[in-house]
DNA sequence: GGGTTTCGATACAGCGCTGTATCCGATACA
DNA sequence: TGTATCGGATACAGCGCTGTATCGAAACCC
């Protein structure tokens, strides 16, 4: 268990993951062979087996990672805004939460992959039950932050937080899709989620 | 081209359509092989290639004939409620829409369905645009339904229509695919979806 | 009722993917 | 520096799917 070769094997494990992760986007987890996602990453199948079980296992740990990372990179943001919070810098409260959310899944290729776990929840039951536990995990995130946002500006809310939480993820995984659909580039769906997620925030939370 | 023949052949093809959604909908369409289909069918894969050019030719076909069918639903219900209210029947506003919408997608399979369209439509351009059109379509009969409801009730919208119409249809797919992941059956998303969208249609009517 | 057409079944050639078994080179270790 | 180990490449047998070409039977037409 050499430094090197852990490394190494580490380093083809994540170049192995990314390349399925683009693969799955492109084409689904159904039409994504085990070579396609090897072609892709630069490797024979050889490295794959060596490295994962079988496909599907594979999709198990991206998706893991996926949620992992999502959750973790809110977290982040919430801390920075928590932050900036008591450095008196006051933002506005829709924007607060649209920053948040923006990171996770800017991308065409998140989208899509996002939308793949999903559905695939929706087939395997044993699946779903991890996917529902991150699903809650980024819920929660996303209370806390609107708790904190409506708590230090002295805001109101027209629905429990944790609906509201709902309604914003809902808004916001819609947009994101249709502007996969509509082909609009970064900047553009970064736009159209401001607009649109904005409105939905500004409709839950009164202003006094 | 006689009466007998053609209504075999189109029987067929329904048939053909009928397996291919719940194949569809339960592999998704990347695995879906047309020998799965024909089986499912009960049919050859002679059958399948005497009707259909392609797989992605009657995914295409099944698409469109989905996007119909849901309007055309839509379409009904509003026309009924329309009926109702000229008799003066008058009905609770968030009611009224989850009924219209219960109309589409009320079971497992159009929801999975609905889910591998959209995803499709992300990864082409081409069936995008057809997509888009058909949620346009869609849109427009939510916002002419909303509309008939406020006017009708003395209501007043916390948003313009269309925006509204958009938000609940996002509430209501969001819904509808975590119910999906939950297992949940008919029975209960239905109850779920009335509870969720009502939410958030009471917070956009504001009531006088 | 015999010829014609049509629809779906069957047969076939071929390809791409799978998973395993084996091999080779590089790296770590003594 | 020789040796053991490990990671990835290569080789291989086999399967399932594809799409076409052909065939048989049933329905239709006169």
């Amino acid at each position: 268990m050499a430094e090197g070769a852990t490394r190494s094997r580490e380093n083809t494990r994540a170049r192995l993951l990314d390349a399925a992760a683009e693969v799955f986007a492109e084409v689904g987890l159904g039409e994504a062979s085990v070579e396609r996602i090897c072609e892709r990453a630069g490797f024979t199948r050889g490295a794959f087996y060596s490295n994962f079980a079988s496909k599907d296992e594979m999709f198990l740990e991206l998706a893991k990672a996926v949620a992992r990372d999502r959750v973790a990179a809110v977290r982040v943001r919430v801390a920075e805004i928590d932050v900036a919070e008591e450095l008196g810098v006051e933002a506005d409260d829709a924007a607060s939460i649209i920053r948040v959310l923006d990171v996770i899944g800017d991308d065409r290729v998140s989208t899509l992959l996002m939308h793949e776990i999903n559905i695939h929840a929706m087939r395997d039951a044993e699946f779903a039950a991890a996917y529902r536990a991150q699903d809650a995990d980024m819920l929660d995130e996303v209370v806390q932050l609107i708790q904190e946002i409506v708590d230090d500006g002295g805001l109101v809310l027209r629905l429990p937080a944790h609906e509201a939480a709902r309604i914003i993820l809902a808004v916001w995984g819609d947009v994101s899709g249709r502007a996969a659909i509509a082909g609009l580039d970064a900047a553009a769906t970064s736009e159209l989620r401001s607009i649109e997620v904005g409105r939905v925030v500004h409709l839950i939370i009164e202003k006094c």
